[in-house]
DNA sequence: GCCAGAGTACTCGGATAATCCATGTCCGAGTGCGTACGG
DNA sequence: CCGTACGCACTCGGACATGGATTATCCGAGTACTCTGGC
């Protein structure tokens, strides 16, 4: 669960895309907001865009645009597309079988991980896109 | 917020611990049951013990053991030491301030971030590590 | 004036280098126990 | 027999390699607009 900031900058493009209307914005003009290089913010993009959240386009005017109404992407949806299903990790390895707390940790923690994860995903369900593309605007 | 697996690692550990009751144990024998290397249980425990839930002794007999009553530490303890008190990061760079969503994308996002962190740690005070160990007991 | 064609600029997408972070290995510092020696 | 001092084994802690992943740079593929020439 390190930190990465991807899905941070999953939700800026997003707003971006949302604040900037229906007109297609580059991956360059993106980064240039986000302060960063226009190869990460394709690579996000994409699994934004096998989430079916966005779409892309070449040559000339081409760029990203949202394929959703922005009022109906809530940060839940970010998340699950930029991070997948399994918010916890567990072991990166198999644990030692020998050892009763080894043998049994991983099925012991499937139960208070799942169910955190859905608390997660509840409180984030309560924030939209366009809410946030909004309160930019203003 | 690429999963690594510290927290699970790191709740295995305590879980160990509260199992093999006071006696310390050393680094060496946990990474047996967690099946990693020595030095990566005592990085994590490091911070755990920034945290005031373990202490460490050197020498023969020495190794590490609880300073909490295990029906006291829950995950949520847990999850505050291993990862810092924000657990959502947010941009590596500063955004553009002359973009108006870059400009407040990051005070927009504390709110939604803050009340995501609660929901989710409330969740995980509801397990503690001596309910763990109990299991894996039995 | 209008249409067709080539040319050009622009954007994404993938391949290849460079950088950064996490992990693993090694050696030193400190601690406690055991042992041996002297009283 | 008792106490003290030395030595040794054990454990953590930090410094230095190593591997993988993320990030950055470069070049190619595709597309739409534009300009030019002919009718």
């Amino acid at each position: 669960m390190n930190n990465s900031s991807r899905f941070t900058v999953a939700i800026h493009t997003l707003t971006l895309l949302a604040h900037s209307g229906p007109d297609p914005i580059t991956s360059e003009y993106i980064a240039g907001s986000v302060n960063t290089n226009p190869v990460v913010i394709r690579r996000l993009l994409a699994s934004l865009r096998a989430a079916k959240l966005v779409s892309s386009q070449g040559g000339p005017g081409g760029g990203w645009q949202l394929l959703k109404d922005p009022r109906r992407i809530s940060l839940r949806d970010v998340l699950n597309a930029v991070e997948g299903s399994s918010f916890f990790a567990l072991h990166s390895t198999v644990p030692n079988p020998l050892c009763p707390v080894g043998r049994t940790i991983q099925s012991l923690l499937a139960g208070p991980f799942k169910s955190a994860q859905e608390a997660l995903e509840q409180d984030l369900e309560r924030t939209t896109i366009a809410a946030l593309a909004e309160r930019a605007k203003g």
